[in-house]
This record gives C-alpha cells, structure tokens and sequence, in this order.
DNA sequence: GTCTATATGATGATAGAC
DNA sequence: GTCTATCATCATATAGAC
C-alpha cells in the first residue's frame, strides 16, 4: 500500500536534488567555527540545515568527513591557504605587508572566517588534532620563508616563524576572542599596526641594535 | 589534621585520607592540558588517579568544578596570572622585557605550562567558554596598560592589546603547537627575540616613523 | 534522496551501602 | 572516604523502507 503524502507540513521544502548538501555543510561550517569540534553533533549540522541526521552520514560518512568538507566548502581555504605563499607579491608594497593582507583577509572575510575559525578552534582543542593545523602552520611559513624576498636574510626561517606566531595571535584576539580594541578597529587600522611590526620583523636592516647574544651562561 | 608524610611513591595502595585530591587534580591537570575540556571524561581522570569516578564528583562536584580546582591547583595560575601585573618591574630592565619574561615564564615552567594549556585550549574551543578566556586576557592587558611605564605614552591600551596578541601567538606556537624552529629554541634565545619586538610595539620613541598617527614624542 | 528505526556505546551525574 | 550500581541522556553510525 502506498502511503499517500497529501499534504508537507514542512515549510521550506526540501527538493528532490539540489541545495541541501550545501545546505549541510553551510550549517555544519557555522556550528564547527562557534562550538569547536568536539560540541559539534550530527544532529545539530542536520538540525540547522532542516534535514535528518542520515542524511549528513549519507553524504559525508562520518563526522570528520562533514569537518573537511566544511572547511574545504566554497571557498575552499585549505588550497587557497596553501597557494598563498606561492603568490608573488604585489609591486610597491613590501613582503610584509602582502603577507599580513593576505593572511588577515581570510579572517576579515566573513565567509572563511568562519572556515577559520573552525580549523584553528580544532587544531587548538587537544594534543591530537594539533597536528594537522601544526604542519599547515609550518608549512606555510617554511614555503614562504624559502620564497620569499627576505630568503636570504639571516635567520629567515626563524623569523618567518616569528611573524607567524605575530599573526597568529592577532588573529586569535581580534577574531576570535574578539578582544577590545583590536575587535573594533577597521581593518585598514588594523593593518597599519601590524604592517610596520612584521616588516621590522622579517627584515634585519630594519631592526634596531637591540639584539645580541643574550645573556647566557 | 594530620599528616604523616608516607613518601611513598605510588605503590598502589590508596590510603584513607591523603593524596586523593591531590592525584586527581594532577591526573584532571594533565587530562585537561592534553585533551582539552570537551575530550577529557571524568572516568578518565579518575582512571589517572587511579580513584573511582565517583570520587571525583565527590571532591568537585561536577567537571567544571574539576576544572577550575585543577587549573588553580598547586600552582594557582589564575591568581599569580593577576597579580603579575601589578608587580613592579625590576630595575635594569625594560617593562616589555619584564613583561615577556613574566608571561612567559608561566608556559615555560614546567608545572604551570599545563594550567596554561588548559586555560588556553579550554577558552579558544568554542564560543561559549571564550568569555573567561577573554575577561582574562582583556582583564590583564588592561590592566598591565594602565599601570606600566608606557601608561602616559599614546595609544597604550591598543598598544598593550598587540603585544598580548603577540605573546599569545608566539606562546602558542612554541609550547602548545611545538612550531619548529620556535619550539626548539632555548629560552633565553626565544627571549631575545621576542623582546625588542615587544619593546617597540610598547614604546612610540622606538618606533620608525612608518606610523603616521603616532603624534606623541 | 530522504527518512524511520535502531544498534551500540560513552557520558555526566546521583543514591546509597560499607 | 570509597566504592557499586544505576539512571538518563546523548553520541555516532547503520540498515533498509519508501
């Protein structure tokens, strides 16, 4: 017997095809960068996007497989993470300043923001999902150290994992902490302090004599 | 009360009245900087401590209170974490070089390096626990800002934020992400790039004149 | 593609015996 | 102080009907 189906009580209806997939890995990005990995549940992704939770086993297998597909999701930040180093910069600004505007756009836009977030909120959570967000970081910065305009300088790896952690933390306050004032500046302000701080960073002509030998013994 | 002082190492017995509460703010201590909050169970920490779970609710109540007693235990790393600002720097030393010196002994040392991490990996995990993570952070940069040197100089609160940032990322890079070659780096090295960066970021008269709205001299 | 039903297990917490 | 037993809840994941 067929069960006749005369009316949906469901409102927005759910097509025979298309959206809610997107619509599953949208409500998954959103619940992974506010609520961490570990508090996210199956059933919240399918509760915000208006499906059954089989449904989010159905196409993604299991919930790591919904994680990487969230964060890899339209704007795809994990390879546009990794291209970033390999850009040339543009002429007229120095390395520094295309380094910190492009890595602080990610967290700017509010799109991969959230895909961000997400990824940097699970990498921190426990020792071992550290990994994947530690070889990211590291290679990130060794790619651009090795490429990039300051290669030749003395102590380039170190110091591009200096500026890093500069970023880094930045990042960290401003976006996700949202820590007062760096959360309420615009971001043009924003650049203009970090900007000088990672040039002098990364280039040694620029540093004062400050440094030396510190006092070991 | 009394307390005979057995010595003993953990030979398996567990004696009537002592060194529970003590092992099992060690075991939830460890758990809680390893696995964060979310990961770490209750059955987990007393299995460290070799107790039964229901001791542990018989102790503290519910997690959260374990985490609160671990991450003030033995070590009170929230208590000293405030008062470190309004300790006077040494003479002979710059306040950011006292500055990061102080912070940064706090994860360099051993014991209060897994407080830290717990602290850390608890309050960046979601958006719910961020606030005490960024009353914290917010509390003592403010803080440090108003009664440093630097208090009279322009911009002192958005400076002392950055140089939170800075410190927060450098820290998590070193000792929670174990960044190479950061995390690899003796201490006093570590310091020794760390503090003129920060001596710069505090002090506008060290600063090149990159920055055009420092009006101050 | 979508959903119902369910297997299977871990979790935080409590009551109460010794 | 310590443990046994257990509750109520919630988790991921699967099988299979429509």
């Amino acid at each position: 017997m067929k069960k006749p189906r005369p009316h949906r009580a469901r409102s927005g209806r759910r097509p025979g095809d298309s959206g809610t997939r997107e619509q599953i890995l949208e409500s998954a990005l959103h619940l992974f960068s506010d609520r961490g990995y570990a508090r996210t549940t199956i059933r919240a992704i399918a509760e915000g996007a208006q499906v059954d939770p089989a449904l989010v086993h159905h196409f993604f297998g299991n919930k790591e497989g919904v994680f990487e597909a969230a964060i890899n999701s339209t704007f795809s930040v994990s390879s546009r993470f990794e291209t970033m180093v390999t850009t040339e910069a543009e002429p007229g600004t120095s390395e520094a300043a295309w380094l910190a505007r492009t890595y602080l756009s990610f967290w700017e836009d509010e799109h991969s923001r959230s895909a961000m977030t997400a990824i940097y909120r699970a990498g921190l959570a426990d020792a071992s999902t550290s990994n994947a967000l530690r070889s990211r970081v590291e290679d990130s910065t060794k790619a651009w150290a090795e490429r990039s305009g300051y290669r030749d300088q003395p102590d380039s790896e170190t110091r591009a994992a200096l500026a890093s952690g500069h970023l880094v933390g930045l990042a960290l306050l401003r976006y996700v902490l949202k820590i007062h004032p760096l959360a309420d500046m615009e971001f043009e302000e924003f650049l203009s302090w970090v900007v000088p701080a990672l040039e002098m960073r990364l280039s040694p002509s620029l540093e004062p004599r400050v440094r030396q030998s510190a006092e070991r013994e």
